[in-house]
DNA sequence: TCAAAACGTGCATAAACGTGCATAAACACG
DNA sequence: CGTGTTTATGCACGTTTATGCACGTTTTGA
C-alpha cells in the first residue's frame, strides 16, 4: 500500500464520475496508472459506481449510463412482458370515478396502457410520454400538467409543474421510483424530480410504488421518501427472497401475478 | 491483441449499430479496417448483433432492420412523404434561439420531427403527442402547456391551457389548420380549439399556417381567422392551380419543395 | 465451372475479471 | 493508551472474455 494514496476513495470514485460524464468512456488499466493504485481497486471502483447505477461495467472498462435512451422502449410503450404484469397490478387499484396521478417512467407508462376504460377515471400526469400513452385510450379523461419539461426525466418537474401540482389532490398517485431499498426507500437520478415526487407523494390521498425486480435493492443519489411513507409497493412475484426480506416494510405489499 | 483497443467492444457495437441507423448498409472488411480489428472480429458482432435482431446479416456485411411496418410510423408521425416535405418547408422558418409554438395536427407533428437540433430552439406545445415527439429530440427544449386535455382536438385548449398561453411570445407559432380557404379563412372543427388559436396566433410575433392539398377550399364550423390575419401560408407545390388561386392570399405563400 | 472472397468453427493466448486472503491504516470503544 | 473492528487496498489464484489465427466450407460472380 502506498504511504500516501493521492486521492482518497470516494475522491477517486468522484472522478471516475466526472470522466464517465464528459468523455465516453473509462479505461480500467489507464485510471489504475493514474490514481497509482491498482487495477483491482480501480474495478471494485467501477463495480461499485455500476451497482449504484453510475456507469455502465464493459469489459476494460466502464460507459456512463446512456442518459435519455430510454426512448426506444418507451417509443414502443407497451414495455416487457414482466412490466405489463406488474403494471396490471398497479391499475387494479383504480375504483370508478377515481383521479389518478401518473410519474414519469416506463412502469408508469405501461400502467397508462393497463388502466380499465370504463371506470371514467381522469388521469393527470406531467410527463409527455404518458400523457400521449393516455390520449390513445379514448375511455381516459387526461389532465396535463404543464411547464418547462426535463430532457432526462422526461417531465415537467420545475416550479410551474410544483405550483399546478398544488392545486389537485389526486385520490392515488403512482409514484415512479429510480431506485429502492430497504434502507435508502425510494431515491431518484435527479433532485428536482425528487421533490417533485415528495410533493406528489404529500397531495395524494393514497400513495403507490410499483418497481421491477431490477430496481430492488439499488440506491440512486437523490432521496424522496422512506418505504415507510408510502400506502403501497407493488414488487414482482419472483423476487429474489433476500432481497423481499431486505425491504423491511410497513406498508402493505402487493406481489403481481 | 492490440496493446491499446481504440475501442472497447461495446463501443465498436454501438458506433455499428449506429451507422446501420444512418447509412443502409455497414461493410465487414470497412469495419475492420477502420476499428483496426480483425474481420472476424467484426463478424463475430454483426453476428451478435443479428441475434439481438439489430441488424440483417448478409454475404460481405449487415443491413439495418426493415424500417418498422407503417402502424407504428403512423403512430409516432413521421407522415407520409408529402407531409414530410410540407413540415420541412416549415420547419426552415426556425432560426437561431428561437421559441416556436408548435399547434397541436399531424402536420405539426411531421413538423416536429423535422426542426433542426442544431439551433437551441426552444419548442412550447400543448399537444401531448407533440411533446412527446419533441422529447426524442434530444437538441431541442421543450415547453408544455398544460391544462385538460381534449380528445378530440388531443390538445390542452382550455381555461388553463389559454391562461399559460397568455404568458408567453413565441417567436413564431405554427398554426394547425382544420380546414383553409379563400373565403372562410381558417376554420377549426371544435369551438374551444378555434379561440385557442386565435389567442396563439395573436400571442406570437409571426404566424405561420401550414396546409396540405387535401385542406385548402375545405371549410369547418368555427372560424379562426382571415387568411389575411396570419404571416406565412404554406402550401405543396403541386397545388391545384384553381385552389391556389382561389385563396387570394394577402400573406406571403411559400411552396414546399 | 472455378477461383476469390467471405464465412464459421475450433483453438490458443493474453488481458481482464472475480474471489479469497493478508495487511495496514483508520476508527470506535473502553 | 490499548484493543477489537472496520475499511481500503494489494496480491495470488483460478476463471472468463475478447481476440486473432488456422483450416475447412460456403457463397459469389465472372
Amino acid at each position: 500500500m502506498q504511504i500516501a494514496p493521492a486521492l482518497l476513495l470516494d475522491e477517486r470514485q468522484a472522478e471516475i464520475r466526472r470522466r464517465l460524464a464528459s468523455s465516453d468512456r473509462v479505461i480500467a488499466g489507464d485510471l489504475a496508472l493514474e490514481f497509482q493504485v491498482s487495477e483491482d481497486t480501480i474495478r471494485r471502483d467501477l463495480r461499485e459506481l455500476a451497482a449504484a447505477g453510475q456507469c455502465i461495467r464493459v469489459y476494460g472498462g466502464a460507459l456512463p449510463v446512456p442518459a435519455p435512451d430510454l426512448s426506444l422502449n418507451e417509443r414502443y410503450g407497451i414495455g416487457t412482458e414482466r412490466k405489463r404484469h406488474l403494471a396490471r397490478a398497479m391499475a387494479a387499484f383504480a375504483q370508478r370515478g377515481m383521479t389518478i396521478f401518473l410519474d414519469a417512467g416506463s412502469t408508469n407508462l405501461a400502467a397508462a396502457h393497463m388502466l380499465p376504460e370504463d371506470l371514467d377515471l381522469t388521469v393527470v400526469t406531467h410527463a409527455p410520454h404518458i400523457a400521449a400513452a393516455v390520449l390513445d385510450r379514448p375511455g381516459l379523461r387526461l389532465f396535463m400538467i404543464g411547464g418547462k419539461v426535463d430532457t432526462k426525466t422526461g417531465a415537467a418537474t420545475g416550479a410551474q409543474g410544483m405550483r399546478e401540482l398544488e392545486q389537485l389532490r389526486p385520490d392515488i398517485a403512482f409514484i415512479g421510483a429510480c431506485a429502492v431499498s430497504g434502507v435508502t426507500g425510494v431515491t431518484a437520478f435527479d433532485a428536482e424530480d425528487a421533490e417533485f415526487k415528495r410533493l406528489l407523494t404529500r397531495q395524494s390521498r393514497v400513495s403507490l410504488v410499483g418497481a421491477v425486480n431490477e430496481k430492488i435493492g439499488t440506491a440512486a443519489p437523490y432521496p424522496v421518501f422512506p418505504l415507510s411513507a408510502f400506502d403501497h409497493i407493488v414488487i414482482e412475484k419472483d423476487l429474489d427472497p433476500a432481497k423481499r426480506a431486505s425491504l423491511a416494510i410497513s406498508p402493505p405489499v402487493l406481489v403481481s401475478a
